[in-house]
DNA sequence: ACCATTATTTAACTTTTGGTCAATAAGCCC
DNA sequence: GGGCTTATTGACCAAAAGTTAAATAATGGT
């Protein structure tokens, strides 16, 4: 119906005008692009948000928002993809071992567990991915939590608990799991505060480091666990 | 250029048929119609972010999105009316009396402190759009902190050293800050599960409540520093 | 070196959406 | 009750943004 004289006259004059050599087509396999177009989509959407609009996101690839739908039929299947891509490649089934690993104390299990968490999970993408995902259909943020309370928690109380001197092997109480959530979402904080809220943690002149801080927790939180659950 | 003539069929036979009543043109005060529009303009974006679409958030208002431009030049003013509000709305600076309190011990003032907070700032609102700020462009996010990091923090700090036996007044070691920031972002953590995850945080049967598991923490906090620091 | 395949682009269409404005009518004052 | 003010609407616009289809051109195989 309409002509769009304008707009057709504007893309071609400032941008590609037929004087310009055109950039050379590359083509590549179908599964490289994939994996670089849903890399992109997962920095991209992190960045921007799932509302981000597909054309910025190719422009930064150098490709055109249409070869999307080459791979991804619609715009919800591509955040689809993301979503899945950096849960899966999140997650490590190594933390279940570490955390039964007969070798280490209580204290040394939670310490090596929340320094390797927190590499791998307090990431620029991770961290925003996730939140994104909370905030509107919940659909990564449902399967991590599910993850983490039946495979991590459960093991994080009994090292708890083996940490008091107790070997029960009750269901984690309500205040016990409070407690260790307490640990669990400041330790998350540090990611929210780096990478939502932008907050240069600490100086760089500084040395404390990631690990300095959460060992620090850790061992406040053990020693804080003794001194509640020990008592009778 | 284009009629858009299904569309107008559409909408008017759906909704608005010619036999039907026309709904009664209400006619408010400009300062109540402006907080009301205020007040849903809050309520929609938390929820769907700010991204959401005007005609939506006026609809469940039962009036058009055109009334918005009558109080709101652009979207962006609402927007930023609505941070406003919300941040004006909430800060209490109540806090900073109780945490200089001369009557109450350190841990009475932790307690009292983070159980009022917790209630103003852990609603849905204003989690979620603190959060939404500062995944877009911070703007209260950084408002927010910066008076947290100014007004409340060094409060803090100077109450847990009382609890640790030092009345040192020097400024706060990261160290120091990092502890308080495992308590400060635990606690924050609870919104985040309640209002972004969309958890349950403890079956209703239970008994716990919000209070405790803030006493609890604060307990831990104060007890962990004490433990850290006491040691020379 | 050519051909077939298909990755990639160009150009369109459609719907959505922020924003404008003249027309309408609710409430208030006399 | 009539008229004035202005809150409210409805129709509209233009740009944004998801989606599609035909045209183009790299690449690999023969």
């Amino acid at each position: 119906m309409s002509f769009n004289l304008e707009s057709s006259l504007r893309n071609t004059s400032v941008e590609s005008s037929a004087v310009m050599p055109s950039p050379i087509r590359r083509r590549m396999s179908t599964t490289d692009r994939k994996r670089q177009l849903l890399d992109g989509a997962i920095k991209f959407f992190a960045r921007h948000g799932i509302e981000g609009q597909l054309r910025n996101l190719t422009k930064d690839l150098g490709v055109t928002h249409s070869l999307l739908y080459h791979y991804f039929p619609t715009k919800d299947a591509l955040i689809k993809a993301v979503y899945e891509d950096v849960f899966e490649s999140r997650w490590k089934s190594e933390w279940e071992d570490l955390l039964d690993d007969q070798k280490l104390s209580p204290e040394e299990k939670l310490n090596a567990f929340y320094i390797d968490y927190s590499d791998t999970v307090l990431t620029y993408e991770f961290v925003r991915i996730l939140i994104f995902s909370g905030l509107s259909d919940h659909s990564i943020s449902d399967r991590f939590f599910e993850m983490l309370r039946s495979r991590l928690l459960p093991r994080l109380i009994r090292e708890t608990r083996k940490y008091c001197d107790s070997h029960s092997r009750t269901k984690p109480t309500q205040r016990e799991l409070e407690l260790l959530m307490g640990l669990h979402g400041g330790i998350f904080y540090i990611g929210m505060r780096r990478w939502v809220y932008g907050q240069a943690i600490y100086e760089s002149s500084n040395t404390t480091t990631d690990q300095e801080i959460i060992q620090d927790r850790v061992r406040s939180y053990l020693i804080s666990a003794k001194s509640i659950f020990s008592i009778k």
